[in-house]
RNA sequence: GGAGGAAUGGCAGAGUGGUCGAAUGCGGCAGUCUUGAAAACUGUUGAGGGUCACACCUCCGGGGGUUCGAAUCCCUCUUCCUCCGCCA
């Protein structure tokens, strides 16, 4: 969410910067302006009457204690009036913040000005690239050939027990997962991410923390009994731990990881392109969340990116790095990098990590602040990366280290295998 | 699930209808003293809105109510604690 106060003051370099996600927001920036003129007109008027009849209570007060109850009671009756009046008045002001809030949450981030101009993920600049693409066999087969030729995920006992996009992984297959997860964790606790176990549901408040409420709500599974959302990624209950809070500079960088499973409706996506590991409902991940001073957020952002990179090189996948544009940028993301790895046998890049800067978007939501050196709160800023998904990892590895006698494993997993080839 | 109790500022903890945005202690910050530090002493120290700056307004778990006036009384929800039951 944006500020209020940051519109008031750059109406017209937002709505500029907007264009870039191809959106005019012209329209919805004014309508939160002549709200937030309406709100603080009403907020003022509400202020006086209330300051009046703060000072007749205390007055009858004051009466009352020297006895007298007559005139005491005479300005009873003028309190009458004004109480009507503030009830009003704050029903109004109620009614006006609350669509003033309804707006804000419509407007996405303010792209960094690095963001280039696009209307898909067709017009997103690729950075980077790196990794060799294996030479494979003409048998080669993609992921879900293989899952089924040497029995490691199980995509129609996941349909028996539960539907589709609920893969079971078996023997080796969930051994690789495991490993795989492990093997992640320690990178991201090396390079000095604090490991965290969160819950996989959250409430209502953590959803609007960070942006998946109300924009993406039929995104996530509903528990409606109890009203919680089972999480869509870990950047909800991870960031959500800081919610409310007044950091002090010296707390920063905050830095954590987790692994959790991840919920996702992926609400009418069929088809080839969500074939076997490709597009889940439920998979892994491990996160990196970062809660960064505004001055750092860039080099952190840097050296998230940097983060990720190592690892993939370690896996030696064949991967590359997108510059979002503006047009497949997230709502809630002012600068998002996405790693993609190569999937030789499906011909194609598959995404595996997407890392972002969200500035002080979330922690508006959020109410994520820190203490400046005049002792004034100003908003942090967050950001988040995979680090990384699993499915489309394992999918990577599997079709680019198939040879004709099994699937060999990376160097690097081996240790955590406890064997080097599924065959 | 049943029966009781509780929720106040970074923490601890007073406050049961007006003078309470809230005593006191600890912690934090600034200063005095000191070569420096500690101790001691002095001052200062919640958040949000609003204003050029003041004024002023709101917030004592959330929501609603009673009252001229609510941290304080009533209703409701949530959370925590104690005891009982159940249970990986």
């Amino acid at each position: 969410m944006l500020q209020i106060q940051n519109i008031r003051e750059n109406k017209e370099s937002i709505i500029n910067a907007l264009k870039k996600r191809n959106i005019d927001a012209e329209p919805m920036i004014s309508k939160v302006l002549e709200l937030d003129e309406k709100r603080r007109s009403i907020q003022t008027e509400l202020d006086a009457t209330l300051a009046e009849s703060n000072k007749l209570s205390k007055e009858i007060g004051m009466l009352f204690k020297s006895g007298k109850a007559q005139e005491a009671n005479v300005l009873k009756e003028k309190t009458a009036g004004l109480k009507e009046a503030s009830k009003k008045l704050g029903d109004d002001l109620n009614t006006t913040a609350n669509e003033l809030q309804q707006q804000l949450y419509l407007i996405p981030n303010v792209p960094h000005e690095s963001v280039p101009a696009g209307n898909s993920d067709e017009d997103n600049e690729e950075v980077f690239r790196e990794g060799d693409i294996p030479t494979l066999s003409k048998e080669a087969l993609p992921h879900w050939e293989l899952a089924k030729k040497y029995d490691i995920i199980d995509f129609e006992l996941g349909v028996k027990i539960t539907g589709a996009g609920f893969p079971v992984y078996k023997g080796k297959g969930a051994r690789l997962q495991r490993a795989l997860i492990a093997y992640f964790l320690d990178k991201n606790t090396e390079a000095g991410y604090t490991e965290m176990q969160v819950p996989l549901m959250v409430n209502e408040d953590s959803g609007y923390g960070t942006g998946q409420l109300p924009d993406k709500e039929g995104q996530m599974y509903h528990v409606q009994a109890d009203d919680l959302y089972l999480i869509p990624t870990a950047e909800v209950p991870v960031t959500n731990l800081h919610r409310g809070d007044i950091l002090a500079e010296s707390d920063f960088p905050i830095k954590y990881t987790g692994y959790t499973p991840c919920f996702r409706r992926e609400a009418g996506s069929y088809g080839a392109h969500v074939r076997g590991l490709n597009r889940l409902h439920q998979f892994d991940k491990v996160e990196i969340v970062r809660m960064e001073h505004p001055n750092n957020s860039y080099q952190a952002l840097d050296e998230m990116v940097e983060h990720v990179k190592n690892i993939l090189r370690e896996l030696k996948l064949p991967y590359r790095i997108l510059r979002l544009c503006g047009g497949d940028l997230g709502f809630t993301s002012a600068l998002t990098f996405d790693f993609e790895v190569f999937s030789t046998a499906q011909d194609r890049w598959l995404e595996i990590s997407s890392v972002s800067n969200f500035e002080t978007f979330q922690a508006n939501r959020l109410k994520l602040r820190y203490k400046d050196e005049n002792g004034k709160s100003q908003l942090a800023h967050t950001l988040n990366g995979s680090s990384l998904a699993l499915p489309r990892v394992l999918a990577g590895i599997l079709e680019n280290y198939q040879t004709d006698e099994g699937i060999k494993i990376p160097e690097v997993l081996v240790p955590y295998c406890g064997f080097d080839i599924i065959d």
